[in-house]
DNA sequence: GTGGTCTAGACCACT
DNA sequence: GTGGTCTAGACCACC
């Protein structure tokens, strides 16, 4: 499993390592059923604590994204992909909602919204 | 002025103060030159601490929006106008990145995309 | 704010602190919007780690019985003595319902568990 | 011999098999002197470790309910019946007092418990 | 002052 | 080996 950490971002570490293996979840390539790195070993790959990385496992288990076995590990859960999904899409729409709405009180028009939208489309 | 303050918002309170004053600013309610009221009288107009009014004026005048007259008050600067379109630019520009990106991430198409900026447009 | 620690028992500490503070909202001890101590206080005050009462905190936050206001501390949350109730009902009723099962399961008649369970109520 | 493992259940495996051979053993399932399977053979049976199988038939041991002769096998060991059910007896009670203990202190009155304790009674 | 995060160790129970 | 809990420090941002 690959999972990069910037020490530098604002954004705390477990929450990075989260968002990170949620994606992966996203996009299959953690499948259900499949172990995570245990806790230690994680932890020694990244050089950061193992404290840490529990914090990101135990978050991901809230979620209902990740089932953890006493003495055994750390799996992906069953059938989150649907919830991942809504979960996903509400937050492109927020964000989307934000962006709009920022550039409303700035005071920019519907054109040149669209425009912004279709050149940011093309570029990323 | 009129400032409203969220204490159960995520966003600290001094930032809440920056955004509003600068929104007021490019809506023209704040003009050049005009005077802000003293930290202590916000201070105890929106009843927090005069140390949260003062870090929001110093981040208002590090960015060039605000003149502090030592003795005098703070005053809105001159010509930020144009400064304050690019900054908004910028920030409307990264926010729709960002929610562009995170609906890749998640495996939107393109016209799924742009349906759901549509429907934003329309709602917001 | 009275909490015991025991140190000797199974539980956990921060289950315990949890435990304790949950039952003091119920007993309305500790009403809407009252502050609980400091993560550093209490700590000092039951010369145990700050993080324990800090994960003690966030289990409170998460399960939605207490609102933490970065910077200035964490507060009772408002009205959730209903949500409490339900969720207290539920745990006596699962665990009256676990000690029926367990007492058939040795082969206890209804009469016998009847008989104990008035023997219980008048002891307790 | 039938035990049933569940491997997300919160309580330990080796936990799990103790309580189902005392149970069995109760119901006359298991008679006195007679053979378990080997710690090998059940942990092969149950796809789990022969530690933990060893751990179960250790503390069946050490309760005395089990007798294990080195190089024969463990075998259920005489007259424990009345033991056992003093034990079960106490847990019972124990489970019992803890779910009233519970009640009381989310305030149901005696009556409440009482009706609880019947429905409960009738559906289990 | 407050909470939020992180470190580098430790001991325990379960597999 | 694994995770679960705890300690005693540290630095940061916010009030």
């Amino acid at each position: 499993m690959k999972i990069m950490i910037y020490h530098s971002s604002m954004q705390p570490i477990y929450e990075q390592i989260v968002e990170q293996i949620k994606i992966q979840v996203m996009h299959g390539e953690l499948k259900c059923g499949e172990a995570l790195p245990s806790v230690r070993a994680l932890a020694r790959e990244l050089k950061i604590s193992a404290l840490t990385v529990k914090k990101a496992y135990d978050c991901l288990e809230q979620d209902g994204f990740v089932l953890t076995v006493h003495g055994k590990g750390s799996f992906i859960a069953e059938g989150n992909r649907e919830l991942l999904e809504e979960e996903w899409k509400k937050e492109v729409e927020k964000a989307l909602a934000k962006a709009v709405e920022q550039g409303r009180n700035y005071g920019m028009t519907d054109a040149q919204l669209r425009e912004l939208f279709e050149i940011i489309m093309e570029e990323v």
